[in-house]
DNA sequence: GCAACAGGTCCTATTATAGGACCAGATCGT
DNA sequence: ACGATCTGGTCCTATAATAGGACCTGTTGC
């Protein structure tokens, strides 16, 4: 009766979710790209129970979500840095907010927002085809793995 | 000791997470779009015990994500189909697959793949700013949210 | 030198998940 | 039209994950 896993999956969105689908970790890389990187302040935002936040810190370690790197206050303490492969998950993050922004909140409720350097609203996500034209859901569809290449 | 919630949240990722963010509701999606309806498609596809499923089914249905609709075979059973809140999930799951195949795959392994229409491999993900230049993390940042407009 | 802080580990109670038994209604085969 | 099987569940039990707190070690501030 073991938690079921995906890590061998052939489907990308199934490995995906196997490595960073559960409760915290992408609310914790949410976090890092807000520029938490302490232990503890991940912990006071979160208000999430050390060991689990422990557990987890360890595993996106594993990942190579998140690096540990001296800290940049020149204490003795280390820091949670994102990693290539962290920020790369920009997409994922921004996602969940455009649809939790369009589909969770009450008419008039507050929630924060992302903006650009100079302070604008971001635009919406968009996939593009190789030519560049937007796609949407009903444009696409998956196409089963394919012999591997040489 | 109750799982903690997120469904009050100012941010909507954690809002989006605590509505979508657990282990299979997101899986359930990701064969939607791929043209999945019955529960028993489900069930086999992902390889989900049966409560588990019926449990995520009725929550997904409960928020509006999916709905339950005639069978499109005429028979007298009921299928699942996305709404236009579980259409609009598209590019998450599309960011999840992107990262996942950029990153938990090793070299010459297969996966499946997303196509458009013509069966050419989709671009990146993009984020515009709202004049249309794409943005990636280090050109947003998280405005904290604001007085409610009237 | 000592109190408080940072960053954990470990234990316990509760909650969620996995898997299977079971069941009612719909459909199929003959 | 009748039994066998399929569909779509519910319910129960064993196991695994989570929440919360006690506790511990090394660091820092005073």
């Amino acid at each position: 009766m073991k938690r079921t896993g995906f890590s061998k999956a052939e489907c990308p969105v199934a490995r995906a979710l196997d490595a960073i689908g559960d409760w915290w970790s992408l609310l914790i890389v949410r976090d890092a790209f807000d520029g938490l990187r302490r232990f503890g302040d991940f912990q006071r935002n979160l208000g999430i129970a050390k060991g689990m936040l422990s557990t987890r810190l360890q595993k996106l370690v594993e990942l190579d979500v998140l690096e540990l790197v001296p800290a940049s206050d020149g204490s003795a303490y280390q820091e949670y840095a994102l990693t290539r492969r962290g920020r790369d998950l920009f997409p994922v993050i921004v996602g969940l907010r455009q649809w939790g922004e369009a589909h969770l909140y009450a008419r008039g409720e507050a929630h924060s927002d992302l903006v650009d350097q100079a302070g604008q609203p971001v635009g919406q996500l968009v996939l593009p085809s190789r030519t560049g034209r937007p796609l949407n859901w009903s444009d696409t569809k998956v196409r089963k793995a394919v012999a591997r290449k040489r």
